[in-house]
DNA sequence: CTGTTAGCGCGTTCAC
DNA sequence: GTGAACGCGCTAACAG
């Protein structure tokens, strides 16, 4: 392993003092440097491979220029995607100093936000992004609040206040619930997701509003999935081929657990929509693919990265910013299976 | 934003010196504080909300704790798996420190590499895992390793010498054509990867050595896909069904475009294996969910990220370590589709 | 077993 | 427009 160059040697090298090169290379006080002696430091500073050491830049500055990401599940395509936005809006812009995402996966396991939350912190972190958020985890971003900004993402916390962007998912619910009714469906049904996590216990309200304003009997089904798909499919759908009256359409809350629903149907012979039909949530790339495509609510993934990302910079810059909390609408795709 | 407690307001405190503190605190020299203070420190330190900053540490220690994983893309389940069994093989072990995973993707563009790096670099990474590899990327990787340890995972860079971790992709290719031999297939053909992956063209290299071997012939399709699946699938459908003579069965470099195959096929009224057996690569989830499940050659996800990560271990404990690149044997795991 | 001292590499403030 | 000096929070080395 090559020693690194640092700074003062760098110096030494050049004839010219530290303070020198660390104004020519940084962006913002760049101005203050001669422009010849300033494009010469850059340029011996490339050609020798010298590069500023972000942990001792952080340390004397108090700012990490990194943000913590916590995430439930990091085989969920939604995630990803979003993760991938919300990375694009933090990266370089023009003058300012690009946030390095720090990306952990709680896997919706007790103690693993604490223990991840944990190291934001003492890694320094500037900001909090959360889209693994449950109730059960209301003390611990509460307590991470008051040293860095927090900002819920896809999840929201009922009764606590942090700044957040959201996906109205009773709305989506809603949409799914009035497309049944549209369709005639007279006897329906939900396989819900975990509900430790608000994202479905929302889902699954606006769902059963719409159901209960319309005359729609819901069957009352509880199936709770943890990342399954095929496991809680099948068993959401045995059950519901025992139900009477028998629902004619069902909403999963996600397309993984339609994709389940829908294997099982095809192990029995059974076909959607004829049988059975099926909208699912998130309009993953899966859904568009499908044999016979699946209906699904499309979640705004670009405005609510863009919104966090926002959110997180602005409280980065000013602690005290007045924030908005926001809410996007999803939209309902409707293909061939309902 | 509440201000930090540091050591030293600690220390005043407590009455006691900030490095007895720092010892308490430490898993390694623990042991050189008497029992009873150690405890009333490490409570007290708890109690006060205490969180040693590890950004200064870092800059101390010379050593960040924090490794870089460079990943192509972060939607493939197969990266995902690695990531997360090197995370749980790097967290936390009894008496050492964890070292926190920085995730970067490049989504397989050319300056991608370049950057990222750079910035592990800059945050004082303490080794870097590549599982994004392609052959552009052998100086970058081969500067970066004067500086710290670099190890490659699942891809492989021919011609340069890194410590690394991979599965064997000729065995695998091998494997399929032998079953498709076995199974009596005298037509064949691949459905490629991207070739400036090692991974693809190792497995079609395997696959076409032992066509020729027991003069199966095969069809010299050149399928690129770049992270599609259907669109990729259906475009190789299309040109095997033009094929004179026209292929019997189809090894999908990866599940994702198997899946993409089989999705044209439905289109067309096709059926596998009756009309075109199919195997795919990586044993991913979805695979095995299918109404037909798919055959597949099953990744040694579990080897492959645990020798990776005891590379990273050693080479950080000593730069000079006599390291042993591995390469795993997959297993082919044959189910209805072929 | 504990305290003292020094310095990791950088960015800022204050001189000039 | 540039240099000198200081200190961010921590840990290693050395005393005692």
């Amino acid at each position: 392993m090559m020693a690194r160059l640092n700074m003062r040697e760098l110096a030494l090298k050049l004839g010219v003092d530290r303070a020198t090169i660390s104004r020519a290379l940084s962006s913002d006080k760049a101005h203050l440097v001669a422009p010849a002696t300033r494009e010469r430091i850059r340029q011996e500073a490339f050609a020798a491979g010298y590069r500023p050491d972000l942990t001792a830049a952080a340390l004397r500055r108090g700012r990490s220029n990194t943000i913590g990401i916590l995430v439930s599940d990091l085989g969920n395509e939604t995630f990803i995607e979003v993760i991938r936005t919300i990375f694009r809006y933090l990266d370089k812009r023009p003058g300012e100093a690009s946030l390095t995402p720090l990306i952990a996966e709680t896997l919706d396991q007790p103690d693993a936000t604490r223990r991840l939350i944990d190291t934001f912190l003492s890694r320094r972190v500037d900001a909090i992004i959360s889209l693994a958020s449950t109730e059960a985890d209301t003390p611990i971003l509460q307590q991470a609040a008051r040293e860095v900004p927090v900002v819920l993402a896809i999840r929201s916390i009922a009764g606590a206040v942090f700044p957040s962007s959201l996906c109205d998912d009773r709305a989506g619910g809603a949409m799914v619930a009035t497309h049944f009714a549209e369709r005639g469906h007279k006897v329906v049904c939900q396989v819900q997701g975990p509900p430790l996590s608000a994202t479905f216990k929302n889902r699954a309200l606006g769902f059963s509003e719409v159901c209960a304003a319309r005359s729609i009997v819901e069957m009352p089904q509880r199936i709770f999935a943890e990342n399954a798909t095929s496991a809680a499919g099948k068993r959401a759908l045995d059950a519901m081929l025992g139900m009477s009256p028998r629902p004619t359409a069902v909403f999963a809350h996600n397309d993984a657990l339609a994709l389940g629903v829908i294997e099982a149907m095809r192990h029995r012979g059974l076909r959607y929509p004829e049988d059975l039909a099926i909208v699912g949530f998130n309009n993953t790339h899966l859904s568009r693919v499908l044999a016979v495509p699946l209906s699904t609510v499309d979640y705004p993934v670009e405005d609510v990265s863009r919104h966090a990302g926002e959110l997180v910079r602005n409280l980065i810059d000013n602690p005290s910013y007045r924030f908005e909390s926001r809410l996007f609408v999803p939209s309902l795709i409707v293909r061939a299976s309902s």
